[in-house]
DNA sequence: CCGATTTCTTAGCGATCACTAAAAAATGAG
DNA sequence: CTCATTTTTTAGTGATCGCTAAGAAATCGG
């Protein structure tokens, strides 16, 4: 069924090596250059299996959030409000922090600002992160309901700021902070939402 | 006393130009030819005038830090341990939604994660970071002597609390975040260390 | 084998990057 | 005025940017 030659390097884990690039680098830190080289692959099938540069790291964000930004769905799963913050902030620390992936948070620092060439992906960053924000008020909304806050809390404003303590978390991340150092924050950060 | 043909344009304000491209893009979203037509001045003058695009950056962070970026150190000088922890986080507001500059913080966006020949940059800005954070340790210090803090509250630790809240605020503005928002993020914060 | 299809390698496209050589222009000193 | 000094303008430099045309190579069905 298949025709032609076939493919002569394996697409996941050249998008996984892009990856990296963009998370360690951002979008405009990486060049076309960059990513054929660590992709062990030329321009030409470069562009001929992923479309181009933008494309390229649109894809390497899908691959982010199913792979290490995924805590973030798990932790909705959560079967209370306190355990679903909770494990917001460990698993942020763990993807932000861990030993063979760049530090902190692609969604974050990809692309947070840029020149013109690059503003959809800003913007792209920047919706993610909102609905990001949106899925973990709503969440909250069903906790609130569930008597698991109290009666005069904001789902919104609690969803927030949580979501500005784990962005915050991502920079100390960057800045090379340790994850015992990250997790007093979230100690901190929890202790402000319940108690 | 001053020789040669005087300087056409004005330095501080075309410093200022600068300063608001390298705010509003990040260091490497921003061209030599977007920061001469800003400035108003051909390449040539602004390499005499300022060196080079690094060293432009750098005394544009000196001017921000002095500028919008002052409220950090005015805060240090609150009289109290809450009052100083107030003025930073209204202070960051402040600066990261002023209606005539970019949002979000140059600090934080300005080279979060660069390719390698903006890497000093990015660890000047990590340095400024971790400076700012030590000078709050110092602070919450004091204030823990003073009595202002539980006998056993860890300055370090809420130090480094405080500016995570601080940068994931200022990663709120640059999405567009409105100041009643952040603020009850802000409100949210005092409450986890006082009360 | 053949022809169709797809990916490969080679080589290089025009545009933009940060930066500068060179000479004209504008000042102050004498 | 001339001379020395500094900034101006003009016109580029070589390098790198994202991206691609063209043809060789490798697989398919028949």
């Amino acid at each position: 069924m298949t025709k032609g030659r076939p493919r002569a390097f394996d697409r996941d884990a050249a998008l996984d090596k892009a990856l990296d690039l963009f998370w360690a680098k951002g979008f405009e830190g990486v060049s076309i250059a960059d990513l054929t080289e660590a992709m062990g692959v030329n321009p030409p099938s470069l562009y001929a299996a992923f479309g181009n540069k933008e494309a390229l790291f649109r894809e390497a964000l899908d691959r982010y959030e199913a792979g290490p930004g995924g805590y973030i769905n798990a932790a909705l799963a959560e079967p209370d409000a306190r355990a679903v913050a909770a494990a917001l902030l460990e698993g942020c620390i763990a993807a932000t922090t861990g030993a063979n992936s760049p530090r902190g948070c692609l969604v974050v620092q990809g692309a947070l600002a840029c020149g013109d060439d690059a503003a959809p992906l800003r913007e792209e960053l920047q919706a993610r992160r909102r609905k990001a924000a949106e899925a973990v008020r709503r969440r909250f909304v069903k906790a609130k309901a569930d008597g698991e806050l109290p009666r005069d809390a904001e789902p919104g404003d609690l969803a927030r700021y949580l979501m500005a303590v784990i962005n915050g978390l991502s920079v100390l991340a960057a800045d090379g902070a340790g994850r015992p150092q990250m997790r007093r924050v979230a100690d901190q950060a929890l202790r402000a939402m319940f108690s």
